[in-house]
DNA sequence: CGGAATGTTGATATGCCTCAACTAAAGTGG
DNA sequence: CCACTTTAGTTGAGGCATATCAACATTCCG
């Protein structure tokens, strides 16, 4: 089953106990925290080809919701297709598995990144991440990514003022590395920019990425 | 195999590609990403019957480390022979598979915890867990709990300064919720512990847990 | 006994948040 | 099609939470 979603549409909520697992299609979309006081703290984004609930297969209820950040096609594969499935063939369970490690990879790299970077290192990892992923997927032209996100979900990513945002943003062009306006991110300066944000690639365990 | 293991000590560094699977037998062990500075960020404590590292299962290199935080007796189990084993018997898999997916759901919540709420929210969220975990495994007798961490390390987890770490301990010893030190957590009043630190335990997806 | 690691406290500095005002663009209804 | 509202982005001023620095106390350990 496929649907499409507008921007900013939930597709899980927190609390649900989904009986099917979403796979990106096109678009992007996010998984975010609800905190008491009504902000949100978004925690990865996800792009084509991406499951983003796939915990969703031995975890019962979420703890957390996944939203369209843009227009989003999504697939939704039940989830007792999915296990059938492992069961039959291991080594299909094994890569999905493996994908859901590496969304733990990226999740540890965002305690690290919120918690012990400065804004304007912070960002760039963040820019970073995004880009490297796009580029291995096949979906960044060149050196620009559709990146559709406002400042202030930027900001609930990485826990900064909007205002904070604003500013960091305007340093990080300044140094000629990354522009990012009209959600459009422009790579200008790859090195600089890895450097900036401190950016080693590792915990992303892709296999093999054509050198940027 | 079995080994022991001294306070800070590691089991597993940056970079390795471990061949084995580390069981936590007794102690506690702790990741962390090791930053270009040279500081640490925690990423998660560990226990007895967790198993740290499950995800170098299917994931070749380790993208961050494993310590001992206090001693630590740790179990090794040769991947090949769990990856028989989940082959024999897709349901064990599963239950591995289950705990690493809980892991991230803990790395998510330090995400929001380090990126979104205040110190002392913070601080109480993290003793919150432990508890919870440690209660939860039989381990916390009463309202008390071994937790063998220096305020360095917990400045470490918490993306927080050393002294900050001193002063909001005292301040939260001053809600009468708890009190920490010398390696020993004490639960005062669990209720406003957990209002302090707005801990839920959903994400922690517990199955059945006797009500504190 | 001496030195290192750990914890404590005060003084000062600063990075980021908050607040507020304003602009620009986009969507809506008369 | 134009006023009207809403949303997104921008900028400045000021305050505050937390970092930084420094001195000192304490315990541990060789």
């Amino acid at each position: 089953m496929t649907r499409q979603y507008q921007p900013n549409e939930d597709l899980i909520r927190q609390g649900d106990t989904p009986k099917a697992a979403a796979l990106v299609l096109s678009g992007t979309v996010g998984r975010y925290h609800l905190l008491a006081d009504g902000r949100r703290q978004y925690l990865s984004f996800h792009i084509v080809g991406d499951m983003p609930d796939a915990q969703g297969l031995f975890i019962e209820r979420m703890d957390h919701a996944v939203c369209a950040m843009d227009h989003a096609a999504i697939a939704f594969i039940p989830h007792v297709d999915i296990v059938r499935a492992l069961k039959a063939r291991p080594p299909v369970g094994f890569a999905i598995w493996r994908e859901t490690l590496i969304d733990a990879a990226i999740f540890r790299e965002a305690i690290t990144n919120n918690s012990a970077r400065p804004v304007l290192a912070r960002m760039a990892h963040l820019f970073c991440e995004l880009f490297y992923r796009a580029r291995a997927s096949g979906l960044a032209q060149e050196n620009r990514l559709a990146l559709p996100l406002s400042l202030v979900q930027l900001g609930d990513a990485l826990g900064m003022a909007i205002a904070t945002v604003n500013r960091t943003l305007q340093r990080l062009r300044a140094t000629g590395s990354v522009d990012f306006r009209d959600g459009v991110l422009v790579v200008k300066n790859w090195e600089k920019l890895g450097r900036v944000g401190q950016f080693d690639p590792l915990y992303l365990h892709l296999r093999k990425v054509s050198p940027l």
